[in-house]
DNA sequence: TTTTTATCGATATAATTTTATCGATAAACA
DNA sequence: TGTTTATCGATAAAATTATATCGATAAAAA
């Protein structure tokens, strides 16, 4: 697959690429607001804390050409990011588990911009069905692989304990689901051509405690 | 530094390695409970879907020493991982920001593994403050600086939204704050010496549409 | 108009991380 | 007791990711 500028498009995107992009998307979105019309790597290097030429190849992937001495426009950086990241057309999800982190993902905001849509959530605890959270409603358990099927979701969010994520996720799976988040402590298996990412909140939080624990040590 | 293997000690870890540490820590727990007393790389290969040589390398890192034909103790290798990741003394942090997330973390029952304690949050909602969440006060935000300085806190959690990040970075910086996991959908500045980590929930999201799209786009 | 400057894009180098190979060893088994 | 087997730990190779270099170019300044 070559696009219009003899390049692979299908060449792998680097992830680490891929999770900095929003991060640039997520600025530019600020800068439009405040009405710059360019911007340059040197620029966006300077207010995020990237080295420039990281920049320069991360968007570079996207296939926008920037003008020397000049950098690229805003509004055209932007739109060529969202666009590289398919932000554009929405994916519709279902969450499953109710509990402080589902319902704080029903209501997180930042979704609307990257394409994401919970558009129901499931739960077992009674006094919770029926619920609405943010405009969308709280449904039994019971119903959620039925749904899945009739309205051919293609995203599960996993929020429940860790002791019931295998099962919610054979549920997913097994009606259709082909990509999983799983914010669940523990890792879930899946059949070869379903996509999980695993989302462990220790893990990050470890990072942090140990470059911590050195830095003090330094002293 | 050199420690009594003839290494040394403050090489840097691999972030992915530290990423993966909890994961085994978290599966060796369960395999205690079971009452499994020898684990080998190649049972947690299959287990958690991780290859056996980057399984042995991670927990190589530890310094722990298995047995050929056997592995390694489950009790001994859960404690050489806790020991290594410093979870045994706790680290004590306060939150800022009392939303979904902010109580979501707040009733995250998987941080007392790993030794992190929020002690108290802070907001400015006055419908907030006074009330408790599992257990721990909500504060007004105006007694965040005093109190980081009393209590010596060093790791503070921001789930404020993005226009107010950066004003709390500020002040718990200026009160002795050492590192910052922030929650927020921006970039925060910090000086030298401190140290922040950036959660961005849509760099996730991201990740796993593309390999959704990528995935569609093969069949 | 010519020179200087900032920035891009391409290419090259370095660092990091993952994966493979292989000899050594402890347990199981013939 | 000797042979086979599973696993470790060390070392090596491959892959991925980050950083540096450098010529080209468009704008600004002299």
């Amino acid at each position: 697959m070559v696009n219009s500028n003899g390049k692979f498009t299908d060449r792998a995107i680097p992830e680490p690429t891929l999770r900095r992009l929003p991060i640039y998307q997520n600025y530019l979105k600020k800068l439009m607001e405040k009405g710059v019309e360019f911007t340059s790597c040197t620029q966006l290097s300077e207010a995020l804390k990237f080295l420039p030429i990281q920049i320069r190849k991360d968007v570079a992937f996207t296939g926008i050409i920037g003008k020397p001495k000049v950098g690229y426009e805003v509004k055209e950086l932007l739109e060529t990011i969202e666009n590289f990241l398919g932000w554009n057309n929405t994916n519709e999800a279902f969450l499953v588990g109710v509990g402080n982190l589902g319902t704080a993902l029903m209501s997180y905001q930042g979704f609307k911009t990257c394409g994401l849509e919970i558009i129901a959530a499931f739960d077992v605890n009674p006094d919770k069905i029926g619920t609405e959270i943010n405009g969308k409603k709280v449904l039994d358990i019971g119903k959620l692989g039925n749904l899945i099927k009739r309205m051919k979701i293609l995203i599960g969010i996993i929020t429940v304990p860790g002791d019931f994520a295998q099962k919610v996720a054979d549920i997913m799976i097994e009606n259709g689901i082909k990509a999983i988040w799983n914010f669940a402590p523990v890792r879930i298996n899946v059949p070869e051509g379903v996509i999980v990412q695993h989302e462990n909140i220790a893990s990050s939080f470890t990072v942090l405690s140990k470059k911590l624990q050195k830095s003090l040590s330094r002293e």
